[in-house]
DNA sequence: AGCGGAACTTAGCATTCCAGGA
DNA sequence: TCCTGGAATGCTAAGTTCCGCT
């Protein structure tokens, strides 16, 4: 079976194409390449973005000659079938149970394929599907009268299915059915009420004296483009406005909005570089100031205000019961801020406006009015999806939906299925892991590969990873991995290093089992360049389609699940004390998650704030220990016996510098001194509420001198390593205890830094 | 088979809220 | 009482998956 079969199969992979020119011309067919500059002609022609079955490839030849060499076991290899018959087309694994069946069918299969798959148990679902795809089908064509009488959305999805379908018969089984099956996604609800969306407020024009600087000359603009610099300009202290990409789409769609709207200056904007957009910016932050200044009792009240304007949208109500809308508001006007090397980052994203926006809501229910002018672009009545409204982005032509917030029926449902698959998975997750480890060796090039990424996705972690346009970030997961991302470290180390998603940076060096090692070997092998696909007949749809066959619903993503709350579970075992206290267990929880966090590679960047925010907390650590040095030398002046007593305190603090020391109680001296001044003054405004006089300036000096002395008294004491001790608390024994309670302070201290910057780039609330 | 669109989930960044410490 | 930092929440970009079409 071997032979035969995977003859057939190899063909018709074959990897990509060579390196040159087949890549260019997919390229240029779609787009000029603009993609990320990178690498530029590397891209040009080393990418090619879809089909991963293109062309016959030279390759496979060799790949088999290194696979023989390096694996033996593997003996009939079949890279080389690969290369030579092409007669099927490839079918990825298919529905075998086993890996081994599933290659033996797949040759027959095709024909047969989707029935034998979907066939037995197809009846319902399938009736589902129907439903759902007429429903769309006739919303797209605006069919929507047709049915529209039926005022029961089953009816109406019935009377679809039946049409579709040949069957017919019994209608009301049908109906029942779908009623009865509402949980295999097709009908979501049968009465849908909500008020629709809420739109931002109309700009509001700044005052007449802020402006934005040409060239020196403030400029006069109209409410729109003045709109979309004030954009730009209230970005200008972030890493946006920075970034070249940003600024060059933003000044592109800005000049679009100047010709048709030029300043009242007549002068000509040309060069991003002469534009100073600094005036709006200070003016935002001065608002920002404002607000921040306002009373309690004032924010308070414009936050009832706000509530009360939002009311109306908060909530929804299905099939007779109420729930939270998520995000009712549409998203306001601004520059897309697209992450990482996105191509279309700082494009002016339009206002939007009741016409662009599809309401979904029941046919009995009101339909809602917009809180701005305008009418719907239009209304529809689809009880098979779960969103309420739907608009399309003008940035990337991407649809934006509004859903049931998190806490809904309808995301918790769906939230509880995830885990209900993931635990699932369990049972089956033995045998899938048998299967892929000996389909490592599969004679099957594309079974190969497949099994390899398999190995990687459940032992890192690793998305599935879609192939994504040229139009968009250049970031990967596991089917999309290309060689460039892979580097062997013999013996069995691989070293993973590529831009996930959200362009965040998967670093990691694993062993991976020798097999998998001698696997990737294989794939990168020769003619490939380091822009070629590792998996290059391998495609998620593919993967996903070899996974359901395990398990229904079973899809690469949910060993993402799996994993994460298995080594949280597994963590969580080890890490809980038995019997601890709470505080022991929630440390025990928080470090299960943060290894959950690095599993899954969520990160954050660290914030602007945080080398700051770090040195403040050293320094307060030293203040504490300079704190306690001068509690040892109180010590040692009180008793001097105790130096023998506790040799340990005879030298402690040696990290603490001078550097540090003049640093320390210089602003000591500052802080001091301010206090001081703000007492007085606070005292004197007393005073003269109670029409009095203020005390004479000079009261305030000679606090400061007195204060002053001390600094100066403080700073000998320091250098002589002798500190008086104060009238009070000159016991020995009290002091002792001082310095006891400052250790304390200092190791918390200490663990909270190491803490923080462990932490600096590990988001820990996205797996919680 | 592969593409593209629809519908949902996932996830980082930004902002707001809140509690604990100086 | 004010400040600060961390958690919670809001926002929306960026994924995955499924499905129909060609």
């Amino acid at each position: 079976m071997a032979g035969g079969a995977s003859s057939s199969e190899d063909e018709r992979p074959l990897s990509k194409t060579v390196a040159g020119q087949g890549r260019a011309n997919g390229e240029s067919s779609k787009k000029p390449a603009s993609k990320q500059t990178k690498n530029g002609d590397a891209k040009a022609n080393g990418k090619e973005k879809k089909g991963k079955s293109a062309a016959p490839a030279p390759g496979s030849s060799d790949l088999s000659e290194e696979e023989e060499k390096s694996a033996a076991s593997s003996s009939s290899e079949d890279e080389k079938p690969l290369a030579k018959v092409v007669p099927k087309k490839k079918q990825p694994a298919a529905s075998g149970s086993t890996p081994k069946t599933a290659a033996t069918k797949k040759g027959g299969k095709k024909g047969a394929k989707s029935e034998s798959e979907d066939e037995e148990e197809d009846v319902k679902p399938k009736v589902g599907k129907n439903g759902k795809a007429t429903t769309t089908a006739k919303r797209g064509k605006k069919a929507k009268d047709e049915d529209e009488e039926d005022v029961k959305p089953d009816v109406k999805a019935k009377g679809k299915g039946r049409a579709k379908k040949e069957e017919e018969g019994d209608e009301d089984e049908l109906f029942k059915w779908w009623e009865a099956e509402n949980n295999d996604g097709s009908v979501k609800w049968t009465t849908l009420e909500h008020n629709g969306v809420m739109f931002p407020p109309a700009y509001v024009r700044l005052p007449s004296n802020i402006k934005m600087k040409y060239d020196g000359t403030p400029l006069t603009l109209d409410p729109e483009p003045e709109e979309v610099a004030g954009f730009f300009a209230a970005l200008l202290e972030t890493e946006h406005a920075a970034d070249k990409t940003f600024q060059a789409n933003f000044f592109r769609d800005w000049l679009k909005l100047l010709k048709d709207h030029p300043p009242a200056e007549g002068i000509k904007v040309k060069d991003f570089n002469k534009c100073d957009f600094r005036p709006m910016f200070e003016y935002f932050e001065l608002q920002k100031e404002k607000k921040k200044q306002m009373t309690a009792a004032e924010k308070k009240q414009a936050k009832a205000e706000r509530e009360e304007i939002e009311k109306p949208y908060l909530i929804a109500t299905i099939d007779g019961r109420k729930e939270k809308v998520g995000n009712f508001r549409v998203e306001p006007p601004g520059l897309f801020r697209g992450r990482g090397e996105h191509p279309k980052k700082g494009t002016f994203k339009y206002r939007l406006n009741p016409e662009d926006i599809v309401i979904n809501i029941a046919e009995s229910a009101p339909v809602p009015v917009p809180n701005i002018p305008g009418s719907w672009k239009e209304v529809v009545h689809d009880n098979t999806v779960t969103w309420l409204a739907h608009w399309k982005e003008n940035v990337n032509g991407n649809s934006k939906y509004v859903f049931l917030s998190a806490g809904s029926t309808w995301k918790g449902q769906s939230d509880r299925q995830k885990f209900e698959k993931a635990k699932k998975l369990q049972q089956y997750v033995d045998v899938i892991r048998k299967d892929y480890t000996a389909e490592l060796k599969s004679k099957i090039m594309a079974d190969r590969q497949r099994a390899t990424a398999m190995y990687l996705i459940d032992r890192l972690a690793l998305r599935a990873g879609n192939e994504k346009g040229e139009e968009e970030a250049d970031t990967v997961g596991c089917c999309s991995l290309r060689l460039e991302h892979v580097t062997l470290i013999p013996p069995c180390t691989i070293e993973l290093r590529f831009l996930g998603k959200d362009s965040i940076m998967y670093e990691q060096e694993v062993e991976v089992d020798p097999q998998v090692f001698k696997n990737i070997k294989i794939f990168k092998a020769d003619p490939k360049t380091p822009e070629d696909d590792l998996f290059d007949r391998l495609t998620t749809s593919g993967l996903n389609k070899h996974l359901g066959s395990y398990m229904e619903g079973l899809t690469a993503k949910v060993f993402r699940t799996y994993n994460a709350s298995y080594t949280f579970q597994d963590q969580l075992n080890q890490l809980t004390p038995a019997k601890g206290t709470v505080a022991e267990k929630i440390a025990a929880y928080n470090k299960a998650n943060k290894e959950v966090a690095i599993l899954c590679n969520h990160q954050k960047t660290v914030s602007r704030t945080h080398g700051d925010s770090m040195a403040k907390l050293g320094d307060k650590l030293l203040a504490i220990k300079y704190q306690r040095m001068r509690l040892r030398y109180t010590l040692f002046n009180v008793d001097p016996k105790m130096k023998k007593k506790h040799p340990e305190l005879v030298d402690l603090e040696s990290d603490l510098e001078d550097d540090f020391f003049q640093r320390h109680e210089t602003s000591l001296l500052e802080t001091n001194i301010d206090k001081a001044k703000k007492k007085f003054e606070k005292e004197n405004a007393k005073l003269q509420e109670e029409g009095q006089k203020p005390q004479k300036e000079s009261v305030l000096n000679e606090r400061i001198d007195k204060i002053k002395e001390e600094n100066v008294e403080m700073i000998k004491e320091r250098k002589a390593k002798k500190v008086e001790a104060p009238a009070r608390g000159a016991d020995a024994d009290k002091i002792l205890a001082n310095i006891k309670k400052l250790d304390d302070r200092i190791e918390t201290s200490k663990v909270s830094i190491e803490d923080r910057e462990s932490n600096k780039t590990v988001a820990l609330s996205t797996s919680k």
